[in-house]
DNA sequence: GTGTATAATGTAAGCGCTTTCAGAAAGCGC
DNA sequence: GCGCTTTCTGAAAGCGCTTACATTATACAC
């Protein structure tokens, strides 16, 4: 093909001989960046209009130093809860016209002296980072510059006070074990924890606690194993307390990923649910209704947590104050996997 | 915050001046782009390590006219082979050292005037489009101006020979009813299209007509009905048939996430599956082996499929030549839900 | 030694915009 | 009418790079 370089656009400079003004004027009405005599402005407009002008992206990134382009981090691509957080943040990127540029830090992607990291000031406007997908001493290098950035599902370091929106854990997990117990009368209620540095499975193990605490069931360290918030790993932890004969009524497997590995354990053992065991997961993802039997659980809004952190960051790009942190709440959802027979579906 | 424009970056100049040459020779030296003496380009390394300069891109992209980044178009964020998929793209463009802009051509998101389509030659090097991301007028401008566009399920307007990557849908899908057909006997085998324009359904639903054909079973147009790939189109049209007493001894549901509705369907009409009806589906996602049944399905390669689009994406935009078609091979995974009883998992 | 490639570097002209600055035109109070 | 502010506009200096072109030094053949 021929050398792409030579797509011959049509510059401001042409709208402007065409409009008989200056680049000036017609980078002004543009912008809208200073006023322009409606007569001026119409002129313009009509060139550009006639000439199906449109600005070059790179240029304007490069004299006003600004990209319009969010940075997203990720720590993989996968799960259930993935698509709707992308969707979130794409759907707020694109309402507030920036473009999106994202970046796995998958294996395999070590960071080059000479790129640095991929994603940052030299090419977005601000960043929102998902868990751990960047390290903290990145973090910290774009607090020093005051480069806007939000977190999702992770807190801020404390001394860097950088924003942060995730959802309501505790509140969710602790409504769920008290429907377990308080509904069902469970009492010896498993709990699949997710991966230590993950904070959302902490928040969780935190409700699971207290609501114990507050029924009087002292908590039984037997009955919590790692869970990996996957699917394999539930698995295989559920068939390690099915085999050395733990005793339990109820799972919470943390998440509704792992309540899928935790279901086919239980099945492959023959146990039935809910009626020998019951099983409640974390997440509401799309999937949950169609397991069987469908899954009690709790919502999350993670669709919105997409997009307020797209909401929190284009306040920051724009120089105003974001919430230091966004909680979106969550809300029971009563299946038939805890032993409920009429559930809301 | 301070003006975000203030962050004082290292520029090449300042490289040049700290070693001592010109910012020509600094450019030559990072981009490999004519040779430079070995001292000279020794020097000029410390100095970029010393002062931990790095380029600014937007900067490059200006005076290159390259972007280094590629642009992904998606109808809609969803569905379970949506993360695979974008696991491949997104680790091609990483591994091509590209960046990856993406954009939802969802609902709500009408191209606006000015604008015209976000992603196009002025902010990336190429394009990819999934499905009927984007229209045939704006493929033909991108044909028209030469610029890097290839497809993904989905194929080329014939006039503009777009590169396309696909899968082996016909022979999948022939081969997985050849196993219902020939293992198990069924005779009466229903079949869940997709949305009209999908070129995938159309292939699949080719693939199960000649294997009926092959097998000398006459087509019954009965038992074809809609289930736009989806849990709740599908899950409805089983239903339907189930009112209306078509019978049906196995369910090729399309693809995967129509097979978890049409499981929902039977099961809550308490067809017990696969001794009563057998059900498959096709991609094999994730979730289909955690099914109940556990699923026969057919492996489509998605995450390569992603992988391939930008590989022939690059070799366009290096000027090489690419595959004007690439199809990547199915597989049939044989589970519970055809019937089998010791299936491959 | 002369002549001619070849290699190594620098100079400077952009890339297509934004934005500062200053000047011209227009409005306004008196 | 005068001086003043306010509005509108253009000239020009970048933004931080790439790259065509020019220049000089070096090598090699004869």
């Amino acid at each position: 093909m021929t050398d792409p370089r030579s797509h011959s656009r049509v510059t401001m400079a042409e709208v402007a001989k065409h409009a008989g003004v200056s680049i000036a004027t017609v980078s002004r009405v543009i912008n809208q960046t200073a006023s322009v005599a409606p007569n001026t402005e119409a002129g313009v407009r009509a060139a550009i209009a006639e000439l199906k002008y449109y600005p070059h992206p790179t240029a304007q990134a490069l004299a006003s130093r600004r990209t319009h382009t969010l940075g997203l981090y990720l720590p993989a691509i996968g799960g259930d809860y993935f698509p709707p957080l992308l969707r979130g943040i794409e759907a707020g990127a694109r309402e507030n016209r920036f473009g999106l540029l994202i970046y796995s830090t998958a294996e395999g992607s070590a960071p080059n002296v000479l790129a640095s990291y991929p994603l940052g000031e030299h090419n977005t406007d601000g960043i929102v980072a998902f868990v751990d997908s960047l390290p903290d001493e990145e973090l910290a290098r774009f607090h020093q510059i005051e480069f806007p950035v939000v977190l999702i599902h992770r807190s801020s370091p404390p001394e860097l006070n950088i924003p942060c929106v995730t959802i309501e854990n505790k509140d969710g997990a602790r409504t769920l074990v008290d429907h377990l117990i308080e509904v069902h009368g469970y009492r010896r209620i498993a709990f699949l924890a997710g991966r230590e540095e993950h904070e959302d499975s902490f928040w969780r193990e935190m409700g699971y606690r207290e609501s114990l605490a507050a029924h009087g069931i002292p908590f039984d360290p037997h009955l919590v194993a790692m869970g990996g918030f996957d699917r394999q790993e539930a698995q295989a932890a559920t068939e390690c307390w099915l085999m050395e004969g733990v005793e339990f009524d109820a799972v919470f497997s943390g998440d509704d990923e792992s309540a899928i590995g935790v279901l086919a354990a239980l099945n492959r053992a023959g146990k039935r649910v809910p009626q020998e065991i019951a099983v409640v997961g974390f997440d509401d993802t799309d999937l949950s209704r169609y397991l069987n039997p469908p899954l009690t659980t709790v919502r999350a809004p993670i669709e919105q947590v997409g997009r307020q952190a797209i909401e929190q960051l284009v306040r920051l790009i724009r120089g105003g104050k974001p919430e230091s942190l966004v909680l979106l709440p969550t809300e029971l959802v009563v299946r038939r996997s805890c032993g409920c027979s009429h559930g809301a579906e």
